[in-house]
RNA sequence: GGGCCGGUAGCUCAGUGGUAGAGCAUCUGACUUUUAAUCAGAGGGUCGCGGGUUCGAGCCCCGCCCGGCUCACCA
């Protein structure tokens, strides 16, 4: 027998003797006084003699972490929420039945307990527990105490485990949660209305991406798994719903990578009457905020930076080649303007697009510190307001922090014809071969031949947002279950079966 | 998809061709303020999978699976 079906045997045979003592291994509602955080925060700074006058008692749940038997008493620590408490049980201060069930117990059991708040011989604030329940069993073993979970992919296939023990991956989806709640009360508090939008999109837009394809059955269509909301949520801004956003998945069939996963966190929003310097502004705002409300700080400590959200710098795309560009030949800004120089140093078909590659290239991994980068070329923005000292740009920025883009945000075009004549551009363009263009979709330019007034709208991707404020240098660990590849039989439930009587 | 690295007990890890190991966890015993508790003993392994080389493979070679990092693509 495998010491893995040796341990489900055995702890098996201790629910069976749990049972017998007259507790239930798979236990009922338990109504506790406290919550074990509240317990420490409210009686760790206090002395033992202040905590024996008058005793404190206290009735809490947690699982069993660590445990120390010496006979006719113990000690184990009991875990909720990520915080720690130490209960100390004495057989002559429980009645029969508890010490039993005491030493039935394993470590990973989740338990209740009554008893009186103490400080040890050592100091440690602790329970003095006069009563146990018992709420549930643990049938497999608990990583180890002290190194806990270090296997990654483990940590990934099998987070239940990876937040019982890593304290520093429950923070970092704890301080994520902060950030969406953040991001969400920010634009409440300016009156935009949070709304959802297909995921299932008959034509998919709002993005240069490959999308996922599925298929409904009883309609007999295929449908793609939406690469971004944009369009609906314009089409909404016709609506006259003024200020709209949508906090939800996007799904892009491409690379996976420290930086990408298949199903990443978008946070759209869009404001009738403004342009995209108003958003400058108010992306500023937003995020200085968002990391206070996630951090404490506007200073995250990230791969070795200090990154600031305090303060955002503003370079034209132009602007971030000149200033940015390492070693030999870097250009004037005479030279990023002129066509015959980008194509010299990009082989991409258009000005515009040969612009952003040099861009990318010089500039992108430079930008750890949060900058936004305006005016972008038309050809790359299908979407986007042409600006109005040069058509060949539009009113775009995108905001970039440890060497990543986390947002982008444009004027909106909202001129049917103009917006047609953008999608046949793209409907070349994928004649050409290239498979992320855009495609026609007639609908929305319909919407548009109703008004869509001048609008800004701005993407935000929560993920890498989170990643910068948590530290996380990979996305997988802001990501609660991220994409991986099957990992094969596993064979619990066959050994289960072997022991059901 | 390319390159590099990894997969050995439930967990964390040693093991450079010659009898598969340690710590934690588990089980038995001792121990009524311990805290990586301590002490004594015991059990636990298709060494990711499949081939090959060899008298002999965890170790060398080939293929495959899973993962990490990185490049490409992308947000």
């Amino acid at each position: 027998m495998s010491l893995e079906t040796e341990l489900i045997r055995q702890r098996l045979e201790k629910a069976r003797q749990i049972e017998g003592l007259g507790f239930r291994p798979y236990g009922q509602r338990f109504d506790a006084t406290h919550l074990i955080p509240d317990i420490v925060a409210a009686y760790s700074a206090k002395t033992a003699e202040e905590l024996d006058t008058p005793r404190v008692q206290v009735k809490a749940a947690g699982r069993i972490m660590t445990m120390r038997r010496m006979g006719k008493a113990g000690f184990a620590h009991l875990q909720q929420n990520g915080s720690r408490l130490q209960i100390y049980v004495r057989k002559d201060s429980i009645d029969e039945a508890g010490w039993k069930l005491y030493e039935l117990l394993d470590i990973g059991d989740i338990i209740g307990f009554e008893g009186y708040v103490f400080r040890t011989r050592a100091g440690e604030l602790s329970i003095h527990v006069e009563r146990i329940y018992f709420l549930s069993k643990i049938l497999l073993p608990m990583p180890e105490k002290f190194h806990g979970l270090e296997d990654v992919e483990t940590r990934y296939r099998q987070r239940y485990l990876d937040l019982t023990v890593s304290p520093q991956s429950r923070a970092a989806f704890i301080t994520r949660a902060k950030v969406v709640s953040s991001f969400r009360r920010q634009l409440e508090e300016r009156g935009f209305v949070e709304v959802e939008t297909p995921m299932m999109q008959p034509l998919y837009g709002g993005a240069a991406a490959r999308p996922f394809v599925t298929h409904h059955n009883t309609l007999d269509i295929d449908l793609f798994l939406r690469i971004a909301p944009e369009l609906y949520l314009k089409r909404l801004v016709v609506g006259g719903l003024e200020r709209v956003y949508e906090i939800n998945r996007n799904f892009r069939n491409e690379g996976v990578s420290t930086r990408h996963n298949p199903e990443f966190t978008m946070l759209e929003f869009y404001q009738a009457y403004a342009d995209y310097q108003v958003l400058m502004d108010f992306s500023c705002e937003l995020l200085k905020q968002v990391a206070i409300d996630a951090i404490g700080t506007t200073i995250a400590s990230y791969d070795g930076h200090q990154i600031d959200f305090g303060h955002i710098r503003r370079y034209t795309i132009r602007e971030a080649v000149v200033e940015f560009w390492d070693g030999d030949g870097r250009p004037s800004m005479d030279n990023v303007a002129d066509p015959e120089w980008l194509g010299r140093h990009s082989h991409k078909p258009t000005a515009g697009e040969q612009l952003l590659e040099i861009f990318e290239r010089a500039a992108e991994a430079k930008l750890i510190q949060p900058t936004i980068i305006h005016q972008y070329p038309v050809e790359t923005s299908p979407l986007s307001k042409n600006s109005l000292d040069d058509p060949a740009f539009v009113d775009r920025f995108e905001i970039y922090a440890a060497g990543m883009e986390i947002g982008n945000a444009y004027t909106e075009l909202n001129d049917p014809q103009e917006q047609r004549r953008r999608f046949e551009m793209q409907l070349a363009m994928i004649e050409k071969g290239d498979d992320e263009a855009h495609q026609m979709d007639e609908d929305y330019v319909r919407a548009l031949c109703y008004g869509l007034p001048p609008t800004g709208g701005e993407g935000i991707g929560i993920d890498r947002v989170a990643m910068i404020l948590t530290g996380c240098t990979s996305i997988r660990d802001v990501i609660l279950f991220p994409l991986l590849r099957p990992e094969g039989p596993i064979g619990i439930a066959e050994q289960l079966r072997a022991f059901d009587a």
